[in-house]
DNA sequence: TCCCAGGGCATCA
DNA sequence: TGATGCCATGGG
C-alpha cells in the first residue's frame, strides 16, 4: 500500500470533521468508517481510491487502487486542503465567539472543526440547485440518483464508488431526464443551464478569482438563472472558501438563530444581518458552526450550555 | 392533513 | 420595490 501525509497545522479535530461528514444522509461520493473517509477521485483519465485518514496533527490517504501519479497525488492534496479548510488558522474565530455568551460553548463543544468544503465549483453548484426548498433527505436522495445516473464509478471489493458527474455529462440530458430523477422542471432547467455555462467556459473557479470582491463575484453567480442570493453565498463559501458568505433565507440557520435566542422570528434578514456584522471575516465559518449546532443536541442541552 | 424543507422566479400593485 | 403565489415532493 502506498501512503501520502499531508501536515495540518493548528487546532484540527478529526472526530469533528468524520462527524460533520457522517450526519446520516447518506452522502454517495464517498463513505465514511469509524476512522475515516473513503472516496474516489479523477485526474484527467487517472481514477483513483482512496482511504482518507485523519489524525489530530496530518492527513493519511492510503491509496487503494495502486501508486497514484505525481500529479494525481497532487491533485488529491490539494483538493483535501480544501474540503478540510487546511489552511486555517482558527484563533481570531474562537476569540469573537468567546466573546459571546450564547456561543462561546462552541469553542470547546466543535474545538477543531474546520468548515467542510466543495471544493469542485459545479458539485457545489449543482447540489446547491438539487438542495433548494426540499429536505436535506430527498436532496441527498435525488444527488444519488443523479451520480449513479451520469457520474463515473471504480469498482473496489466489489462495491461501486462514484463521482460527481462532470458537467460535459450532464449538459448532454434533456429535462425530461433529469425529471425522471424526480428533479422539478425548474430546477432541471436551472441544472442544465449551469452545466452548459460551466462547459462553455463561462463560469470557472478562475473566473470567479478574478472578480473583484465577494460582492462582483455574488452578482456574477446571481446573473445565471437559478442562482439566487442563497446558492451564490452557498457555493462561494463552500467551494471557493470566501470567508464572508452569509446564507441568507437558509431555513437551517434561521432555526439555529432562533434556538439560540439570537434571533425571536424565524424570518429577518435585517437581524441576522446584523448578528453576522459583528463577526466581520468569519461570517462564512459563523454559518458553519451554526449548522453544526443543530444536530447533535437538544434544545435543553444548549440552553443548559448558555446559562452557564 | 398540514406545514416545513440548507430557494428562486414570475407577477402584480 | 416589496409582497404574494407557485413549483414539487418527501418528512414529520
Amino acid at each position: 500500500m502506498t501512503y501520502t501525509e499531508i501536515p495540518v497545522q493548528g487546532t484540527f479535530s478529526e472526530k469533528e470533521c468524520l462527524w460533520f461528514l457522517n450526519r446520516g444522509f447518506d452522502d454517495c461520493i464517498y463513505r465514511v468508517f469509524t476512522d475515516k473517509i473513503r472516496r474516489a477521485f479523477k485526474f484527467e483519465d487517472e481514477l483513483t481510491l482512496v482511504d482518507i485518514i485523519p489524525m489530530p496533527d496530518k492527513i493519511c490517504l492510503a491509496w487503494l487502487t495502486g501508486i497514484p501519479s505525481k500529479k494525481c497525488e497532487t491533485y488529491v492534496s490539494d483538493f483535501l486542503g480544501g474540503w478540510f479548510d487546511l489552511d486555517i488558522d482558527l484563533g481570531a474565530f474562537y476569540r469573537l465567539l468567546n466573546a459571546n455568551k450564547k456561543l462561546a460553548y462552541m469553542t470547546e463543544s466543535y474545538k477543531g472543526l474546520r468548515f467542510i468544503g466543495i471544493p469542485d465549483i459545479f458539485e457545489a453548484l449543482g447540489w446547491a440547485i438539487i438542495g433548494q426548498q426540499i429536505n436535506l433527505k430527498f436532496a441527498y436522495l435525488l444527488k444519488r440518483r443523479l451520480v449513479e445516473q451520469y457520474g463515473d464509478f471504480i469498482i473496489y471489493q466489489g462495491e461501486k464508488y462514484f463521482l460527481f458527474p462532470s458537467p460535459e455529462v450532464i449538459a448532454r440530458a434533456e429535462v425530461s431526464d433529469l425529471r425522471a430523477l424526480q428533479l422539478s422542471g425548474k430546477k432541471a432547467e436551472y441544472l442544465l443551464s449551469a452545466s452548459n455555462f460551466i462547459k462553455d467556459g463561462n463560469l470557472s473557479r478562475e473566473i470567479l478569482l478574478d472578480q473583484p470582491d465577494l460582492a462582483s463575484r455574488l452578482k456574477y453567480l446571481t446573473d445565471l438563472r437559478g442562482i439566487g442570493p442563497w446558492t451564490a453565498n452557498y457555493v462561494l463559501m463552500k467551494s471557493l472558501k470566501e470567508r464572508s458568505c452569509v446564507p441568507y433565507a437558509d431555513a437551517g440557520l434561521r432555526n439555529a438563530l432562533v434556538k439560540h435566542q439570537i434571533i425571536c422570528y424565524k424570518n429577518k434578514p435585517a437581524a441576522i444581518n446584523e448578528f453576522f456584522s459583528s463577526f466581520e471575516g468569519w461570517e462564512s465559518y459563523l454559518a458553519f458552526y451554526l449548522w453544526r449546532s443543530l444536530a447533535p443536541m437538544t434544545d435543553e442541552q444548549i440552553v443548559s450550555l448558555i446559562a452557564k
